[in-house]
DNA sequence: TTTCTAACTTAACACCGTTAACTTCATTTC
DNA sequence: GAAATGAAGTTAACGGTGTTAAGTTAGAAA
């Protein structure tokens, strides 16, 4: 038995190798020019090696997408602990996001922005993806408890929230040709805009 | 020259004809699976032919979505009529482009949400896709004439309701299995939200 | 009538994701 | 200790992709 979990111990190692190497590939070059066979290359391997351990090149980049949302989830929960008020609290979390977001684009890109095939967003509901937005949800819910918002339906704040703050990411991360106005002006803008927009 | 000019007719209507294929296969199946291969085949010609018209892939996708671009701002505009109230005017605008977006996701998709290239996106400004913002800013112009704004830095604030307004159409295209509160709500909430959010 | 040239095609290159069939080799069983 | 088992990895192939160089063809110009 020791054997066996020795065995597994090294089965997981080349699973996070083949990860780390194509989370890096993703992130450098972006996920339409990476191929499978030069993920394997990168690690010593065949093409077909990967194919061991993840379906297919989807379930790879979808792995790697869900420690995106986690390290995500972590970021925005640690920024929660520096204020007690919860509007700042809800601030600081959007500001996360978008940052977060920009200082991984491709992860961001590749989570957020490219269409998931369908079987893969079914399961992204029960996993990282709606943990990331039960945090908001909750600093949402603090607000509304604390009386500061023009009304309580937390879903329906979250969500548009969400789409606004994935609006300017995905923009900034996408576009940077467009002749936007100084990042932190606008990212500071929209955070203003929809809290305003969202207090009583 | 007149056989020279029937003859310049005939090259522009091929193509035309193949832009009115490309467009089509890529509004039913997304670009990413739609290859040059397969619009000849439609068209009845080989796949060089092509070529003979358009530089490469991204070309032709390019021009296909400069399309997209004028018809947005031509319905934007149009809407704009409606009223004389100019912070209605610009609500309308906001919905439209929503509307839009998801009356036509995949050409929505292409344009606003796939990264372009290089070279494509630095040509972007000067086409219809300033023409597009151009509408915008002129309606937040409206606005802050009449003195209806916190403020009136019209580029910023133009730049800020896109992202908000683009967030939302491109999660409601891309991320169709997240579970959204009702569509309508959603939209109305955004809207609502970030003319709140700029309103005096 | 011959020459030229624009329009189009054929054939190929170098890649891609993926699978079936194989080798190799350590572990287990007799 | 030898044979059988089975997991781990590889080779070779299939059917696709975007793109290009070289070749054909048919109609206009000389």
């Amino acid at each position: 038995m020791v054997a066996r979990s020795r065995h597994e111990e090294d089965k997981e190692a080349l699973r996070l190798q083949i990860m780390d190497a194509a989370r890096e590939m993703f992130v450098a070059e972006g996920v339409e020019r990476v191929s499978m066979r030069r993920i394997a290359e990168k690690i010593g391997y065949s093409p077909t090696t990967i194919y061991l351990y993840f379906r297919d090149k989807n379930d790879l980049l979808h792995q790697v997408c869900e420690e995106t949302f986690a390290r995500l989830t972590r970021n925005i929960q640690a920024i929660q602990q520096l204020s007690d008020d919860p509007l700042e609290k809800l601030r600081a979390g959007l500001r996360e996001y978008i940052q977060f977001g920009l200082q991984h684009p491709e992860q961001y890109a590749m989570t957020f922005i490219s269409p998931l095939p369908r079987d893969v967003e079914f399961e992204f509901r029960e996993t990282n993806g709606s943990i990331a937005f039960d945090t908001l949800r909750s600093v949402i819910t603090d607000c509304a408890d604390a009386n500061l918002l023009k009304h309580n339906d937390v879903e329906l704040l979250g969500q548009t929230l969400w789409a606004a703050i994935h609006g300017l990411t995905s923009l900034l991360i996408q576009h940077g040709g467009f002749p936007f106005v100084e990042r932190g002006r606008l990212i500071d803008s929209l955070i203003s805009t929809v809290i305003a927009g969202i207090r009583r």
